[in-house]
DNA sequence: GCTCGGCGTTGATCTGAATCAACGCACCGC
DNA sequence: GCGGTGCGTTGATTCAGATCAACGCCGAGC
């Protein structure tokens, strides 16, 4: 039987040993990491273990000692909790430059998995407190984030708890639109690198729900569906009501 | 015709006048404010301005210019989000020492309506970032407290996309029992300080299933309901499943 | 080339919670 | 005392989305 991908553990290099590796990280112009100055550079990398996760693995679960902290520098994550008898639901999708693991429990809230192959900083707990007492920048801008999180994670719950299938589809897809093309105005074809059911676990909806809403959508002439991972908005203004 | 109690515009104060007022405020032992020294609590009163909000009244409106936080003294709130028809999902409760408005957003994300009589101080924003600059161990503070709900807001992601009505109830009441009675050990009576209307708005559900499934509930003997503002669990094993 | 398994779609049916409706009760102002 | 209003409960009915089921497609492994 072959190994279940989900439980297989992510693959942990060396730390860094070449000199300013931060410098040149995709991730630090997202991140919390552009708080500290270039000069100190040295001592972010320092702290720094780079990780890689396959795609399909996870590389934090639920439940478990907290002693790490994460910062993705490539690929998507998806973040999730399961209830005992499986049903899953999917907190949020990470991407280039997400911090994770700010939970001051001493256990991780959630599970982290790679959808595409996803490389990785972590930060030892102690090492980074060290580095916040040293950089209150980056205390600030860590703030910063966990706070627009959690205005993301309130517009969450109103759409899972007072939301139709198709609204959630709908405001899944203009979110997705917005945020993949990131800094450029939105646009309206973009990639969908997560299955169906990632999809459902993340609205609360079914995998066949989800299904037949892009259809009815796509039949309606708001969407286009070129590939199952591939969306083009068509009627923005009708997508949104 | 009365006026909308939900419209009236609460009673805002003069700011402090008596020395010190913070060293006695009910809230400083739940707060963010005990990060700050004794010794400097006089700065801290100063940035603040008190106010109240009658029973009833919105002191925070979702979408208006966001220029203050708040940090509760007194009553019970609660935070919520509309839709444009009218469908409301109220995303917490919070009481005394909660602080409000950590926005990043030049507008507050969500409402907050006074369920009883609130009393609030409430920061300027740049005055705050002022404070915040002086004393790290505050914005440290801070920072913990965002995390703590972060993982709060994905347990009830997870409640509203994957649990059932009777779930949903069940983990309301364990959630209510248990920060009811804070510090002390869960206490198995509690009061229900919102309505049931508050209730089927923070689960996702109808006023109608929110009553149906706690007389159910009761009629399995898990729970008891002396008043309706009052729960007894019976059966704390049971309700858990 | 073929089989197999994962993913997505579509159809038929079922069901948990919403909706619609009626009523009891406590509280308030008059 | 008496209507009025808000809140909670209970019953009947409906319906959006879940569940169950079948099938097509495509890529991987042999």
């Amino acid at each position: 039987m072959i190994m279940n991908a989900r439980l297989a553990r992510p693959i942990v290099v060396a730390p860094y040993g070449q000199p300013d590796p931060c410098a040149h990280c995709d991730a630090r112009s997202h991140s919390v990491c552009n708080a500290i100055p270039d000069g100190d550079m040295g001592r972010l990398a320092a702290a720094a273990v780079v990780g890689a996760a396959p795609a399909g693995t996870c590389f934090i679960e639920e439940g478990e000692k907290a002693n790490a902290f994460f910062n993705i520098t490539a690929g998507t994550a998806k973040l999730f909790k399961l209830l005992p008898d499986g049903r899953r639901q999917i907190t949020g999708f990470v991407g280039v430059g997400h911090f994770l693991g700010l939970a001051v429990s001493d256990t991780y809230a959630f599970s982290a998995e790679a959808i595409d192959p996803v490389r990785f900083c972590r930060f030892p707990r102690p090492r980074l407190r060290t580095l916040l007492d040293d950089f209150p920048a980056m205390e600030q801008k860590l703030l910063e984030v966990a706070s627009n999180e959690l205005v993301a994670a309130q517009e969450q719950m109103l759409l899972l708890g007072r939301k139709t299938a198709r609204e959630r589809l709908a405001s899944f897809l203009m979110a997705q639109s917005r945020q993949n093309s990131a800094c450029h105005q939105p646009r309206s074809r973009f990639a969908l690198p997560m299955t169906r059911g990632d999809i459902a676990d993340y609205l609360g909806l079914t995998i066949e729900t989800v299904s037949r809403t892009l259809t009815k959508l796509r039949g309606e002439g708001l969407i286009e569906i070129p590939s199952s991972t591939e969306v083009i908005i068509r009627n923005r203004e009708g997508l949104e009501s």
